[in-house]
DNA sequence: CTAAGTGCAAATCATTTGCAACCAG
DNA sequence: CTGGTTGCAAATGATTTGCACTTAG
């Protein structure tokens, strides 16, 4: 039911090779794509990164900004960008642990997910 | 160089009336004050919310929906969000004081603030 | 008079879909 | 053939802006 499929691979490559990015938005790898010289639409970009995300190879990372970001998908981390230059950095451990039980037990829900971003300054920013 | 807006006041009431919600979408808001008998275009209660914000009289709240949402400004808190029904409410108190120091040193950046939203079933959807 | 507030229509802009051409199995 | 893949154009849908009109100060 699959067949070979360049811009999958394209997209695919592109995560692999920069793999320390935190924050593609469709159009950073479709631009990417283009740059290593691959021809992509990119609706057809957009359509490997949807299936991708299905398949589990890439992971959605929400930002506050207008587009859909996505990372390559791997152990769960969360993120800090910098205010100033806009660097998205993953955070090197989970930092809610021990909170989940306690908002569990606080509010009655049954937590199956979070999702949390720091901004602040990074160190060439400061 | 403020002068009367029957629709950020009608905004602005909306939001004390019905303070219990943390999901205010512009649309929401629109209609909440068309409910309530008052005339308000959708551009104007979107230009009463932008300035709202600016004002800091309301508070931007990211869920991972594809609209803005909003809530009145108070003391900061996070958000938890049903899976099933999609009720939004706050969190009693930030989980994240002792995190945040613990990233500082762990990342290098300066921390001024974050963002997060847990996820899971609400006591009625459980 | 001057500028803020408003309604209405239209522009944006990212995201999504329809469709015909293309092609590997 | 059959159905997955792609490019191109067009649809969507939320957000944002332009503009003329109204009206408070």
């Amino acid at each position: 039911m699959s067949r070979p499929s360049h811009v999958r691979d394209s997209v695919r490559h592109v995560l692999v090779e920069e793999s320390g990015r935190h924050d593609w938005s469709i159009e950073d790898l479709h631009a990417a794509i283009l740059a290593r010289g691959q021809a992509a639409d990119f609706s057809s970009v957009f359509r490997a990164v949807m299936r991708l995300e299905t398949e589990g190879a890439i992971r959605r990372v929400s930002l506050d900004d207008d587009r859909l970001h996505f990372e390559a998908s791997g152990h769960h981390h969360d993120h800090i960008r910098c205010e100033s230059c806009g660097a998205v950095s993953p955070l090197p451990e989970c930092v809610l642990q021990r909170a989940e039980s306690r908002v569990e037990r606080g509010t009655g829900f049954a937590i199956t997910g979070h999702r949390l971003v720091f901004s602040g300054l990074c160190p060439s920013c400061k």
